[in-house]
DNA sequence: CTATTTTTGTACTATTTCGAATAATAATAG
DNA sequence: CTATTATTATTCGAAATAGTACAAAAATAG
């Protein structure tokens, strides 16, 4: 951690963009304005464009951050846990857990800001597709391996019930965002298991 | 069709209110101003908050409208196909045309720009609810029917199911607004109505 | 023809918003 | 101590935005 020469950065850039995807995570992208970003991430206008660009830039690099998080919660869930009925029971808890974690349940960030935006901001809607790709894929992954451990059968189509797992998580993201009681949520995570699984 | 005193009105309340649909379709709730929706509807401001009320309220209206349209399609294809496999087949094709059918794909316009909104407009939230409730109940409903047409298994768990078979529908209009091609979006209407009924 | 009613059209104000120009501050390099 | 560099802080201006006040228009009622 060597001192760089100039006058040193009071923010750190995680703690930066965690706050400010929190001002985004409510308001959505467009209803979210500079000013109330500087307030959130204790920076000025200009010291925020020096650091992360303009907004758009600014929101996307909130979101690539929350998207590690959900990442980490993928590995400690689905990758952690051998058996495939309670890997996707923990993710779907864990994400669940995510989305109703404020004051006010505001679903996933990426689910429930960005595709409002995607239409008009191409390079939003590039990141989107990208991160449910990458996510049905992993999804993908890991069912087959449960596939080849016995634990689903042989002709078990992997690809197309991944992205019927994601459904499922688009959707709790979605009804969190609604404001459904969490004891429906819980019953549909139940449900979907027993779904994506027979 | 009895014409009532006073100046008459230039601007029909379904051809406005779809009007001002396309602009939120496209652009979103807030990033939507009221420039935008005079453009679109061909009346100017004070006649807009004489006849809809204030941007939230005609963007409500638009929504309800939205709505209409959808539930005709599933009056289409959901009660009138006998064998369920083919009504829920027919019921995603039909809202995946709707989905894919401007220039550019945009998703359903509820499930695509009220989720953004909700956090900080709780009657948009209110609506949002209500339209997903509303919707569960109905499919709900036409698998029970099925489940007595002898087409589902006895112990077919049909609320939990319906939740499923909605998520679905979420993740199409998801995906379809974050640019996923048509042809993904078809196989996983497929693997999707198959995962239903399994 | 005049009064009444309803809608339309113009113009305005106060506020918000983005982005930039400019100055001040705090560190290192030599 | 002076020059350089990187960041922070203040301020400004131009444009966009929401909502409203008020006048004009176009119909019916009597």
């Amino acid at each position: 951690m060597k001192r760089t020469r100039g006058r040193p950065r009071q923010y750190d850039e995680g703690v930066a963009l965690q706050a400010a995807g929190e001002v985004f995570w409510t308001k959505g992208f467009s209803a979210t304005s500079l000013d109330d970003l500087t307030v959130a991430m204790g920076m000025n206008r200009p010291s925020i464009y020096r650091a992360f660009g303009d907004k758009e830039a600014v929101y996307r690099k909130a979101l690539m951050q929350f998207c590690q998080g959900m990442e980490a919660a993928f590995e400690r869930t689905m990758l952690a846990e051998d058996d495939i009925r309670k890997a996707l029971a923990s993710f779907y808890q864990d994400a669940l857990a995510v989305y109703t974690s404020g004051e006010q349940p505001k679903g996933c960030l990426v689910m429930g800001t960005a595709v409002a935006a995607a239409v008009c901001h191409p390079e939003i809607q590039a990141d989107l597709l990208n991160v449910i790709r990458d996510l049905d894929q992993k999804i993908a992954k890991r069912l087959e391996q449960a596939r080849d451990a016995g634990q689903l059968e042989a002709s078990f189509d992997a690809t197309g019930r991944a992205a019927v797992a994601q459904s499922l998580l688009h959707s709790l993201s979605l009804r969190a965002r609604a404001g459904e009681t969490p004891k429906r949520l819980r019953r549909m995570i139940e449900a979907g298991v027993e779904t994506v699984v027979s």
